[in-house]
DNA sequence: ATGGAGGTTCCACCAACTGGAAGGTCAAGC
DNA sequence: GCTTGACCTTCCAGTTGGTGGAACCTCCAT
């Protein structure tokens, strides 16, 4: 199958599916015309890649899972182990943004936001904490 | 004050107050050694960058904000337009973490995590939708 | 044989820094 | 007056995860 339809498939930019092979995630067959020809394994990994990332999973991270997904010896608990981390992770950037949230919306709610140049927002981000 | 004590005192890198000077968000006076000079206001500046920075401000609208800031004849309007935006922006990576964090843990839920290689995580990132 | 839709490589660019090399400056101590 | 070390300078390269574009090749239908 032909990068186009596996883009098409899989949902990810053909130019990343070629990115992705510069960075040997996946070595798709070459024809003789230079052409990328990609198996149903090949599909496969993209799915599980493009899903992966959609995820929030670095490459790195989907890299690792790859390989215990190609493993078929590994343990659920490594896999399990690097998800969790990733939950947390998520968890960590979550209230990180809520913090963030919060501190701009008190600001906001001070800001009369008509056509004085009075403004508590931008007040409020100049003083040091 | 030199770039050391600057960093110091408004908790940025050395590294990014120089950043921050390539790509004129500040503009501090040089003593003929060579030296960035810093005045109180440029200290003021770099605080409401590291501020506005911190809660997650590009800074493409840092340096929107910061000439709002300066600028002692703007709409306080004008400043809440961007703030609204960004509060929105965050809204809409909390929901995307979030939606990110049950697809996870639902995968999760079903994973045993012992020494056994059946694994729902892996094959449920392995099917596509 | 020609046109257009595919494919290929390579190079440059995005954000927002960060690390490191190579070298200049300053102040203190001997 | 010299050395030492902390601090400063510039410049170049690398990070993450791609994306855009140019120049060129290949395939298929007409």
């Amino acid at each position: 199958m032909n990068i186009g339809e596996v883009a098409k498939r899989v949902g990810l930019p053909a130019k990343t599916i070629r990115y992705y092979e510069d960075i040997n995630l996946v070595r798709p067959f070459r024809d003789p015309n230079g052409y990328r020809v990609f198996t149903e394994k090949d599909l496969h990994k993209l799915t599980f890649l493009s899903r992966a990332r959609a995820l929030g999973f670095t490459i790195e991270k989907c890299r690792a899972l790859l390989a215990l997904w190609e493993d078929q010896t590994r343990a659920s608990s490594d896999v399990k182990k690097i998800a969790r981390a990733h939950l947390e992770e998520i968890d960590r950037k979550v209230s990180d943004l809520q913090s963030m949230r919060k501190t701009l919306s008190d600001l906001m709610r001070d800001c009369a936001g008509d056509d004085r140049a009075d403004c508590p927002i931008l007040s409020g981000l100049g003083e040091p904490r």
